[in-house]
RNA sequence: GGGCCCUUCGUCUAUCGGUUAGGACGCCAGGUUUUCAACCUGGAAAGAGGGGUUCGAUUCCCCUAGGGCCUGCCA
């Protein structure tokens, strides 16, 4: 366990997302690096929801982003801050701006300011408003909106702790909107205030916000608080290398939740996705709080790769429990159409050991385990019809039916793999020539674990029954 | 168009000026083997291009190319 030198100050961290949607796999692994980051340093983890903007924020999105941490294992501290709860205090450091005159009031009209702002772009010049430096006694009787003022001259340097030091020539950074004509505060107002109100030290987010770092530092500066510590982590791409959109098809943690992902396969592939420890791969949850830190996140932006992501969730299905890996993997059985009796369900515990070491996903389970649930009498597939024709293979699966017919071989796969052995050493054949009908015998062909493994989930019951469908 | 960021095997990455450029996924071959996996062994596979700086550059600087982000009274 690490833990933060006594006289440095807490670590609070952020996730703010806007609920727009889902929680999507971009956005879950920048909250999970705001998450390792407070942990690893006995900090605070806190949630805000950017829902200023009223048309496009609604109560399901909340709950689907709620949920999708939840399931990824990610705690906050403290109740979730709707940013939109905040208003009044948004209003209020906007009316402080403008009285310490870092901020003026622009009575631009949607039209004036489409024609200005276009004009300066062509001119390549920084786009001011007229109202920037009007006399306030000619201010019109129409509605405003507040500028911030920012520097026009210099540059505004932002000390990332990935990026490094940005500097951003301040011609490059025009006079943002604080507060709309109908007095809502914006985002970049919003999200300074919120962030400084929470006590947030360290901004850990994607690098699309690069930019507003400079102007939200700028709004720091006028105000005299406190810069917060930023870290823009790059953004995950498609596996195509297309960007893979916060708002357009970008999946959802629940999708990945539904085709079968564990939450700490997917939790631990996203960590490695730009970000490493040495040659380790696997990481448990205690060795990631341990090791994280922001300033190892690489800069460059990493693409999906779902080849490796089943790579990882398969080691953490293996290392399930039979247990959890049974529950875990009913309710996508039922999803495939198939129903556990309590018959059923106990083959399924049964197989588990093996069958863990055979699936990359819960989906999964339903073809490597086929097998069990399957009813007699079996539909033999492809090549497996052959060692069932072949000649002597009846008299073997009889010799195999009077070997299993004793009740002492059941105990455990062990014996089972034992009588088998001694059976065919005793008819001086090879295993291949009685594993071979058996197997077809009793998987119809399907894929499924080693012998003496399906003996065992079947039971003896089952595994001579589906025999002698094939004696008789 | 402008501002900013990024660039090591196909993919994720290691390398803090001197390495046979390492690991992982995937791929190929072999082993194990009663199917399918898992597992084990081996293999192919990379410093975008061009200039500098330096005794020496993947590493530092510049340019070019390519990719991305931002450029809203959205967040």
């Amino acid at each position: 366990m690490s833990h933060a030198p006594t006289d440095q100050p807490p670590v609070i961290t952020r996730f703010a997302p806007s609920p727009t949607g889902y929680l999507h796999i971009g956005g879950a692994r920048t909250a999970l690096f705001n998450w390792l980051y407070a942990r690893g340093r006995g900090g605070k983890f806190l949630l805000r929801i950017e829902d200023t903007d009223r048309a496009r924020h609604t109560e399901e999105a909340v709950e689907a982003i709620l949920d999708g941490l939840s399931w990824l294992g990610l705690d906050w501290d403290s109740d979730p801050v709707s940013q939109y709860a905040n208003r009044s205090r948004h209003v209020e450091i906007a009316q402080q701006l403008l009285a310490t005159g870092d901020a003026y009031r622009c009575y631009l009209t949607p039209e004036e300011l489409a024609t200005t702002r276009d004009q300066a772009k062509a001119d390549g010049v920084r786009f001011e408003s007229p109202w920037r430096n009007a006399d306030p006694a000619k201010a019109p009787d129409r509605p405003f909106a507040i500028r911030f003022k920012a520097p026009v001259e210099g540059a505004t340097l932002v000390d990332d702790a990935i990026q490094g030091q940005v500097s951003f020539p301040n011609t490059a950074l025009d006079d943002l909107i604080i507060l709309r004509s109908d007095g809502g505060p914006t985002y970049n107002l919003a999200v300074v205030v919120d962030d400084h109100d929470m006590g947030v030290t360290h901004v850990i987010r994607g690098d699309d916000h690069l930019n507003n770092a400079a102007r939200q530092q700028q709004i720091y500066h006028a105000l005299r608080w406190p810069v917060p510590v930023f870290a823009h982590v790059p953004l995950i791409h498609g596996a195509d290398g297309a960007k893979l959109s916060k708002r357009h098809g970008a999946l959802g943690v629940e999708a990945y939740r539904d085709m079968g992902y564990l939450s700490d396969g997917l939790a631990n592939y996203l960590l490695r996705l730009g970000w490493s420890h040495g040659d380790d791969e696997i990481i448990p949850r205690d060795k990631a709080v341990e090791w994280f830190d922001i300033s190892k996140v690489n800069k460059a932006p990493a693409r999906l790769d779902l080849d490796k992501l089943n790579h990882t969730n398969a080691h953490y299905i293996a290392a399930l429990t039979d247990r959890e890996f049974a529950e875990q993997a009913i309710p996508f059985l039922n999803e495939a159409g198939i129903i556990l009796d309590d018959e059923l369900t106990n083959r399924l515990m049964r197989a588990a050991p093996s069958l863990k070491t055979r699936c990359a996903t819960l989906r999964d389970v339903a073809t490597a385990g086929e097998f069990l649930f399957i009813k007699r009498p079996l539909v033999i597939e492809g090549k497996a019809a052959k060692p069932l024709k072949k000649e002597g293979a009846r008299e073997m699966l009889e010799a195999v039916a009077e070997t299993l017919a004793q009740k002492d071989a059941w105990a455990s796969t062990e014996t089972l793999e034992k009588r088998l052995q001694v059976l065919a050493t005793d008819r001086n054949v090879g295993f291949g020539a009685i594993g071979a009908p058996a197997r077809a015998a009793l998987t119809g062909g399907r894929p499924s674990p080693g012998l003496a493994e399906v003996l065992y989930a079947l039971g003896k019951d089952e595994v001579l029954a589906r025999i002698r469908d094939h004696i008789c």
